[in-house]
DNA sequence: TTATTCGGAAATTAAAAACA
DNA sequence: GTTTTTAATTTCCGAATAAT
């Protein structure tokens, strides 16, 4: 019989849950796993809740709406603008955000953001794309940059594209900063969010930014600095138990994010010529 | 031989659904 | 309102692996 949840939560330390092991002690501070290894022993500070989330009707609802978006689109891939989005759709539209696309804007991010925006890791990056499959998080996350890059000026897709010769790069983006909005309203991201949530506003930020939609650019920026704050990337020991590449890319975040957030205020006030700000609007090669 | 990691089973929990 | 079911998280056993 495992003790009870209040109890646990009380004696459960954070580096006796990441290693696995039993935290032995009877609740005295620092426990004996921590001693014997010489780690600090602190507690964890916010379980998870537990449960199911949301009606379950809706997972019934969400498996018809994918099947009826899979129909549609292998009638008419791109046809989705707006007949296909109703507020019920939450899943992701089949076929928008494809490794045609994918590969060209992951391209032009390192080519030419990210000297001005080093916020992401490549590798890391591949990773994310490989997670879509089962995360929305991590395909609202790509959606948001594709579009980004796509709002680009000199930003070209290949024309062995699916998207297609009819369409514009920017159409294809507009498509992009919606599905992600939309699909964004599939989890509860509020509540426990992640890096990848906030690499998402930053990304609706920069759409927006570069659509010269500033009143929605700054929300979309306020929302990622606020989830900055809430997972504590002002205080340097949020990263010490993460690898080296982890807490360097959140750090960098973080100080994007602030950064930002102090020209676009002065960008309204005063100077929309801001060179950092110009570089989220016209990433120009 | 000892220490550490981590897959995953079991326990626990909370919310939705079913029932009276 | 109560009970049951379901789906989520948490705990930590013990096998595998690494370090000494």
């Amino acid at each position: 019989m495992l003790p009870s949840t209040h109890d646990r939560n009380r004696s459960r330390r954070r580096s006796c849950h990441r290693r696995k092991v039993k935290c032995i002690g009877d609740g005295t501070k620092p426990c004996k796993n921590c001693v014997s290894a010489g780690l600090a022993c602190t507690y964890n500070a916010i379980p998870q809740k537990k449960g199911p989330k949301g009606s379950r009707a809706k997972v019934l609802s969400e498996l018809r709406e994918n099947q009826r978006q899979s129909h549609l689109t292998q009638s008419s891939p791109y046809e989705l603008t707006s007949r296909s989005i109703s507020p019920q759709a939450f899943s992701r539209t089949p076929g928008l955000l494809s490794q045609d696309v994918l590969d060209p804007c992951i391209q032009y991010f390192f080519t030419n953001i990210y000297s001005t925006q080093p916020i992401l890791h490549r590798q890391r990056l591949q990773e994310t794309v490989l997670q879509m499959e089962h995360s929305i998080e991590a395909y609202c996350t790509m959606a948001s940059l594709c579009a980004y890059v796509l709002f680009q000026p000199s930003m070209v897709l290949p024309q062995t594209s699916s998207f297609g010769p009819n369409h514009s790069t920017s159409a294809l983006g507009h498509l992009l900063l919606e599905e992600t909005i939309r699909a964004r309203k599939g989890y509860e991201y509020f509540e426990n969010p992640t890096i990848m949530t906030i690499y998402t506003s930053f990304f609706i930020f920069c759409s927006y930014f570069a659509l010269d939609r500033q009143n929605a650019a700054w929300s979309y920026l306020r929302q990622a600095l606020t989830f900055a704050h809430v997972m504590n990337l002002h205080e340097e020991d949020t990263y010490k138990d993460d690898d080296f590449i982890s807490a360097s890319r959140m750090r960098r975040m973080y100080w994007t994010l602030f950064i930002s957030e102090r020209f676009t205020i002065e960008a309204q006030v005063c100077n929309p010529g801001i060179d950092f700000l110009q570089g989220l609007r016209f990433q120009k090669t």
